[in-house]
DNA sequence: ACACTCGGGACGCCCCGTTACT
DNA sequence: AGTAACGGGGCGTCCCGAGTGT
């Protein structure tokens, strides 16, 4: 109640709750939301159901939580934190594909993919509270490096003629792209790749990149 | 080449196989491998489970089958033979991503996304059946435009010094996300966005690196 | 001793479990482990597949309770005690065989047979879980007998040249198959007669040899 | 037609329907007629549920005619004839367990049992088909010892107080839970020791066997 | 007559997410 | 927070007929 996060419930220590967050976070990301049982979730956690259902009114709810109270924080910390601590927005989109593809290097991770992306694409068109709530995650990676290209803009940096909105959507776009087929790969060389492209992309938003007026 | 997969047995006019599998297709396309019950499927088809064990072993194998029979051939035939079609490999590339982008406008695409994606992070990290014959066919599609561009730079349209493989898996991983994403956001907008950036990015691959038209 | 068996959980007061057992062995008894649904299991106990679930793993482990918490003491309470009760060996085992008939007299029991025999010949082929169960009953009705055997020789009344183990296991053997007979026959009869028999040959065990009574 | 079995339908050279009652009765003969599936079958002899229809109505005619036309005449063949060949009926007796004893060294017949005795136990109950058809089998078996002890009665071999019927009732009822306690125990063992039990009682029966008046 | 492909559903066991009571 | 019970649904198997061809 005091330090609340913003999104949702404030939740102060519950170790119970957090347990189970934790667990239905590891395997929904490695199995999907459908895949993902109640019975191994609170086996692999050593609570009961009862426990569950004290928390959560639902596997849904459950569900929901895992995105609001894992997925979101762990892209914030990984992905937004580092790309605002750079300052050129270009060098942050590096930053933060470089933090991917460490992520990636991990053991285990190259099987599991990104969490956000999976239920992304598992989720949305089946549960509107998914989707929503998963949207709101990829708007807001998607408005902080709009933000940051738009700062750049502002500094001189950055092409002004460019449109950061779209520009950043792309970049979100492709980065999820690159891990989703890294993932099926089981290899990060695709991502690597991806990265090299991605950066190429954006250097062409710098303001020195665009020598030619376009036609 | 329309009738018979190589993979599998070469059936001559089994409707009712064809018509489990339409079924099943849709169903997986819209909800998901895990989310599509036998029990929907059958209903939908109007056909029993005899019918369906006959054909197939089981539920699994047709997933398999949807993917090397329904999946497989609508990514060739949607976007491959388009992209065959066009001897400027950038115009190619551009040609695909329209392609994709009239697909996304019909009525319930966008919510349902491209199957072949919503397989990939579904399925690819759970069984390996499917991640291999999934991969199989990323690989087609990567290597196709691979080729393209190969074929650009022996005709000195393409630059020499770019990496074609690269390139091509990131075209591809950037429209997939593209698309992702669009599902997601239940809005075409940002996979135009995404278009006009993968077309700017093939545009960088040419001889002469022309600037890129803004989308 | 009489509410908990050795080798699995002590029961405490679980009435829906044994309410469960009770159906269960009264089925798998009279129609033998495949045949007994657990459909009518569940309806003929107005119980639910998840209580059923609940207490067992599968119908399998079902099955083991069944053998192991019902059977089981059913031989200890109907054949071995009695046995014990009686100190002249050869007494004894007319004793039990007494006990049988008047079972098989019962209604309903001609027709179903020996829980035991049933189970061992539907199952000793094709379950070893089932096959060691059963074996250790069959194992410890055996030594019952042969210890009984073992004291007469000690207290002279028992050939010291006989086999006690031989005469036991030949002593359970032809009981079982006397049941089974009688089953089969759906007449008390066969058992009757081959009750004397068995009599007739616990007889030669005496010291003196002393002919058979004829049935 | 012209070469008709006593028992049913005149069968002449059908290898289609002999194969598949061999396979059945291999089937029903390991794991019993329930755990026997007709996909099994057809399976294991390379048939399809056409042939197998054609042939047979049901499953349960297939179990019937296995009855029939493999059961029977296997005890025919092996005990009943060899017992027939002897004129001594004690020593027939013993031939005939030699016989038995003889099989179950055989390999995986100790694990099987015998074929008689395993549908007895699990048929009798369950259908009123397979109990009428193998007791007419017990009932050969139990009578042609029968008839060799009233032969070897009128011979002077065996004691005219004896009672014929009921001793083979016994003879058969333990050779064949013998049979079965050797299955279960797997291990020939305790078969052995009750033919030499049996050959025992047997031998009581013998006129000079016993000298001192019952009681 | 004989055998095969194809299709039918009822039923098999088991697991699911959930609720009720303690 | 835990145990017990719920009952609908999961996929797969069962035995069986229908239709076809030979």
């Amino acid at each position: 109640m005091s330090t609340a996060t913003p999104s949702t419930r404030p939740r102060h220590g519950d170790a119970t709750r957090d347990a189970l967050l934790d667990v239905a976070f590891d395997q929904m990301y490695a199995k999907g939301y459908h895949a993902s049982g109640l019975k191994d979730i609170l086996a692999a956690s050593g609570l009961t159901k009862g426990a569950l259902y004290h928390h959560f009114g639902s596997k849904l709810e459950l569900g929901y939580a895992v995105v609001e109270e894992r997925v979101l924080p762990l892209v914030r910390e990984r992905y937004l934190k580092p790309f605002g601590q750079v300052e050129d927005p270009v060098a942050a989109v590096d930053r933060m594909g470089v933090r991917m593809e460490e992520e990636l290097r991990r053991k285990g991770v190259l099987e599991r993919g990104c969490p956000l992306n999976n239920l992304v694409q598992e989720m949305s068109g089946v549960d509107e509270g998914f989707r929503r709530r998963l949207e709101s995650i990829l708007e807001e990676w998607r408005s902080t490096i709009a933000s940051g290209l738009r700062r750049g803009q502002a500094e001189g940096i950055i092409d002004p003629d460019s449109d950061p909105d779209a520009a950043a959507t792309f970049i979100v776009a492709s980065l999820l792209g690159a891990v989703g087929f890294a993932k099926n790969a089981r290899d990060v060389v695709p991502f690597h790749a991806c990265r090299g492209a991605v950066n190429a992309y954006a250097a062409t938003l710098r303001v020195e990149a665009a020598p030619l007026p376009s036609s």
